[in-house]
DNA sequence: ATAAAAATTTAGATAAGTCTAAATTTTTAG
DNA sequence: CTAAAAATTTAGACTTATCTAAATTTTTAT
């Protein structure tokens, strides 16, 4: 079997491949796992002789299909664990990352079944993400960035970019709820910040930077 | 920080602590944990090393303060995870041992009284085990092995000393339920078996062997 | 009381995952 | 196009938890 630090791996890999293309770099896995570009080199070759990532030296990395199929599977238990800590036992957004960390090495199929049943099959977690079904298929989404909606146009907020505790409290706090629709005020020309208009009409200041990490549809 | 491992040997020592008087022996350690007595003497050292245990080399050992405070928090997360997988996701009480060994090293307080509290606060686990308390306090319990019990007397099926999967499918597939109130009937005067009486009625024929591990009160 | 048996510890080795420092390959800039 | 910079790999070392084999201590039985 495979260990909790080459499940690790695959799902920064994973995750890395998703927000650029081609291969992913040996100094990007060392930044996202915190560890030094050597020792990744080792993991790396380790990963190759498994069959779990295509690797040519000095080429960066890419999963097999294998390797892509273990990797959802680790992210399916990881979002699966988010909902339940948040819906089940009442842990803010922000709080439940590092606690699901832990939680989605549990290997038990049995186990992943009937959490999926317990919460009632759902296909997104506590921030948006689509949550890769049994069979290992990842559920695609179509959402825009927030930073790319005209003036006037109304939407409603499905997911974050950004998962920082840092930014989710920022959410919180600016009453930004996944789930609640707004209309697009004026974008002010000089620093992109937008002023959107909540159901209740409330009206909301939305940084650009905030913007370009709020995923609407 | 203690590594999964060291809380792995914490809780054993309290274990056998528990079903003998005296120290614990290196070799005893080495059974349960199935590894050689030459790791238990290596890991021994640096749980004393770090006070976690009175060690005193050829001698065996025994908790500390501290030493029994944390064994008692794995437990109590061992415990509080087996009344989730049974009570709510619906695993047999004869499936989740496993699951529960893996899910009680992870260390958050935050997720153990937030898991309590959805249970409702549980007092035992599903084989009748005590949860030890959020200060560290193991309850006590007054129950009696089914063996010692008298021809005639009505008693209540609590818990089990033994907990190996075969032995609580036994007890499935012989309708004993913990809970259940039972009446003695005759012993058996050769093999100490016995004929019980469940509530509905319907005799159960129980050896010795399977009544020197069931508690009653 | 003492020799044999049992239990325990020590010594030295191994595998996983990490590190630093040095060597090598690839990329970039003039 | 080539020299410097950046990225990557190799070499050698460390830590944790384990092992086997040998040495030591304790217990047991005569």
């Amino acid at each position: 079997m495979h260990s909790f630090t080459e499940e690790n791996y695959l799902k920064t890999i994973y995750a890395i491949s998703l927000r650029q293309d081609g291969d992913v770099s040996t100094n990007a896995l060392a930044e996202v796992t915190a560890t030094k570009a050597a020792s990744v080199t080792d993991m790396l070759r380790k990963l190759a002789d498994k069959e779990l990532i295509h690797y040519k030296k000095y080429q960066g990395v890419r999963l097999t299909e294998e390797g892509e199929r273990l990797a959802l599977q680790i992210i399916r238990r990881h979002r699966l664990w988010e909902v339940f800590l948040v819906d089940k036992l009442g842990f803010g957004w922000d709080a439940v990352h590092d606690i699901a960390e832990e939680l989605e090495h549990i290997r038990s199929d049995e186990l992943t079944a009937r959490l999926d049943a317990f919460l009632h099959y759902p296909q997104f977690d506590p921030h948006g993400d689509p949550i890769p079904t049994q069979t290992g298929q990842m559920p695609e989404t179509e959402y825009r960035k927030l930073s790319d909606v005209n003036e006037g146009e109304a939407v409603r907020l499905m997911g974050v970019l950004e998962h920082s505790t840092a930014f989710l409290q920022h959410l919180d706090r600016c009453q930004l709820t996944l789930g609640c629709a707004v209309t697009l005020g004026e974008i002010n020309p000089f620093d992109r910040s937008v002023r959107v208009v909540s159901e209740t009409g409330q009206p909301i200041f939305v940084s650009h930077e905030v913007a370009r990490n709020l995923l609407v549809e």
